[in-house]
DNA sequence: AAAGTTCCCAACCGCCTAGTC
DNA sequence: TGACTAGGCGGTTGGGAACTT
């Protein structure tokens, strides 16, 4: 694909192309094997000499780009798993737009992918349902209704994909606080949580968590308002896997109402929003993720 | 089947920071 | 100390595939 700037020539690749016509848009395979080769011999840094002498009529920018993009053997290509999204929208939540930051925590991702899902998949829906991306409302959206989805898929691809659940993650009950629609908080039944490791600090958050919803949601009475300023005060002060880890509604029908701030039939016509496992917009089979995600939750 | 539209993502850009001289 | 270079980052673009009319 050829860019639109593509007869601009900044001064520095004018320094590494010394004279010679640079190549841009797409890499051909003669030139992805140089690289390649070259960087199987002489290892990858020094972009602009390694471009040079590699043959390649590109700036060095270039090659790296390629090189960390697309040609590097541990890029993980394909459709997000449910892990992943999970921690995207988690890490997101963090950090903002700090790709390169947020692909640290997903191994095989380039901060490139992660951009691009955002935007293409995100960022759509946010449009979808008329709100900014950045708004409140549409973080509670993730927090509250698609962040535990992925969740229970999860759980689901664990639970189908190994019988038995390891013991030493069986026994973690998750509670979160759910919030009816009269404003009346609920506490959901216990949460065993597979595959997640117990001597994490969840359930050293979950007593955290109660004690500041005031001694124990089950007993108090909170409007919607406070409970989402409360849920997001003691989310913010989480580890992003406990965090990714530990969110669980028990009902979308409680929590949007008072919580999120949707209604029901607000999202009701997000039509890839399926959670039977098949095709959704959080697109992927996802199955054979869980022992990396067990994995990431120990960061 | 053709034309139009939307979506995806590879590759680019400009800016910033760190290192070197 | 300031100029220069390399590398890294986030934002943006646009070609082509996929989908819709």
């Amino acid at each position: 694909m050829m860019m639109g700037h593509q007869h601009e020539v900044s001064s520095e690749e004018e320094t590494a192309a010394a004279g010679d016509e640079l190549r841009r848009g797409p890499w051909t395979v003669e030139e992805d094997l140089l690289l390649v080769n070259y960087i199987a011999a002489h290892g990858e840094g020094r972009w602009n000499a390694l471009a040079r002498c590699a043959g390649l009529k590109r700036t060095g920018k270039s090659c790296r780009l390629r090189w960390l993009n697309y040609l590097r053997p541990d890029v993980r290509r394909g459709n997000m798993t449910a892990e992943e999204q999970l921690m995207i929208l988690e890490l997101h939540g963090r950090w903002g737009n700090r790709w390169s930051k947020i692909a640290q925590h997903l191994p095989g991702r380039t901060d490139n992918e992660i951009k691009n899902y955002w935007r293409t998949r995100v960022q759509k829906h946010a449009k979808h349902l008329n709100c900014d991306v950045n708004s409140q409302q549409f973080k509670d959206l993730m927090r509250f209704l698609w962040m535990p989805r992925l969740l229970e898929r999860i759980q689901r691809n664990q639970s189908s994909s190994s019988s038995s659940p390891p013991s030493s993650c069986s026994d973690l009950e998750i509670s979160c606080v759910t919030v009816d629609a009269g404003g009346v908080a609920c506490q959901p039944p216990p949460l065993a949580m597979a595959g997640v490791d117990t001597s994490n600090g969840c359930s050293m958050w979950r007593q955290q968590n109660q004690a500041q919803m005031g001694g124990g949601v089950a007993a108090a009475t909170v409007t919607p308002a406070a409970a989402r300023q409360d849920a997001h005060k003691v989310f913010d002060q989480m580890p992003a896997a406990e965090t990714a880890a530990c969110w669980w509604s028990e009902t979308e029908s409680t929590l949007l109402p008072g919580v999120a701030g949707f209604y029901e039939d607000e999202v009701a016509f997000l039509p890839e929003f399926d959670v039977s496992g098949g095709e959704s917009m959080w697109g992927g089979a996802g199955g054979d993720d869980a022992s990396w995600y067990t994995q990431m939750l120990g960061l």
